[in-house]
DNA sequence: CAAATTAATTGAACGCCGTCCAATTTTTTA
DNA sequence: TAAAAAATTGGACGGCGTTCAATTAATTTG
């Protein structure tokens, strides 16, 4: 088969996109392969490498696409919640590492090559969720403490991840945690405890 | 070639291990392979599996190795040490992760096949040094609050974890942040300051 | 000591993978 | 309508983990 005018390129990338994820959700960074996804769109490999250049351009794709997925997520969670809007954030980032977890896995277990940088709009989405908790903590810290907001989000991010992250891979269970969003919760105010 | 008698079959199980060790430390867990670990010892890729089994028995038996000197890296900083050990512990983390990047990424990049468990002797390594952690932190605390020690070395452990795996990975030099252990070091002290 | 048995080792074969690219076909341009 | 450009294909390549029949050496048995 030769050129084909099925969809334009636009539309190429976006059924790329939506069904990578979809079998990326479903089987996991390990086994994921853009063969695979070529065929469940029913063009070859080429079509892929044509659209997206290197397997790890499509993963930064993907990967980009659970962030945008993740921002929603977070933000709908925290609409018109009055209290206890970081406690709601914190629930948030566990449901939905819990619920999309192959893609959320897949944010970390996916590595550039060496060399290889993320691109503008991938720090872009990155920093949009971080820009949401610095929002967060911003509103509850005292006004005179208000310049800690960014250095305490990444702080607090980064504590958040790691009980994520041993929540989802099992080390927390081998230790005998059971309830690590509470363990979670209580680190995060402790911090802002600090702050009065 | 047929049936040798060059090594045991544990001079074998090692030789595959420092081999396999040196060559996951220098390509990292994406670029690892048993078949050139084969070559690395002037076997072929049929004794790999002789001995261990299966790829992720190789990794497991790999990443065991890696918490293996993680362990003694730990103890190592530790000892002698009058004050501020906890800080010594979480610089050692850091340390540890960023002189063995490549195989310490290979602890939570290599995930087990679904049903597959860690074999009791790997918890075993992991329990290890939690229990490090444990025992450090119960050192610090008063005496009415040591029964929490365990799940606050817990959870300490994955808050430093996630500001390590940021150091690491990239996300905290995408978001500004200059001085992950030092932050690290912040949150454990506020956590810790509850019991003061 | 010789013959039979057991154990270890090999490497080709299989079906995957990412990557590349010459050939083909359609669309666009001249 | 002819020439140029763009898109799509799929085979080829070298790699991977995995399996296994064949081979060879060590060990056991008679």
């Amino acid at each position: 088969m030769g050129r084909r005018s099925d969809h334009t390129r636009e539309e190429l990338r976006e059924l790329i996109l939506e069904e990578g994820h979809r079998q990326l959700s479903e089987v996991g960074f390990a086994r994921f392969s853009a063969r695979e996804v070529a065929k469940g769109i029913g063009y070859s490999i080429g079509t892929i490498y044509n659209v997206f250049g290197s397997y790890s351009a499509l993963m930064l794709a993907l990967n980009g696409r659970t962030l945008d997925i993740w921002l929603a997520f977070l933000e709908e969670r925290l609409a018109g919640r009055e209290k206890d809007r970081l406690d709601a954030a914190i629930e948030a980032y566990f449901d939905f590492a819990l619920g999309h977890r192959h893609a959320w896995t897949a944010l970390y277990d996916f590595r550039l090559p060496a060399g290889e940088l993320p691109s503008e709009s991938y720090r872009e989405k990155v920093e949009a969720i971080t820009g949401v908790i610095v929002r967060e903590i911003a509103a509850v810290l005292p006004a005179d403490a208000r310049q800690h907001a960014l250095p305490l989000a990444r702080s607090l991010l980064a504590s958040v991840h790691g009980h994520c992250f041993f929540a989802i891979n099992g080390t927390f269970a081998m230790l005998g945690e059971q309830d690590p969003v509470g363990a979670a919760k209580a680190r995060v105010a402790e911090a802002l405890a600090r702050y009065g």
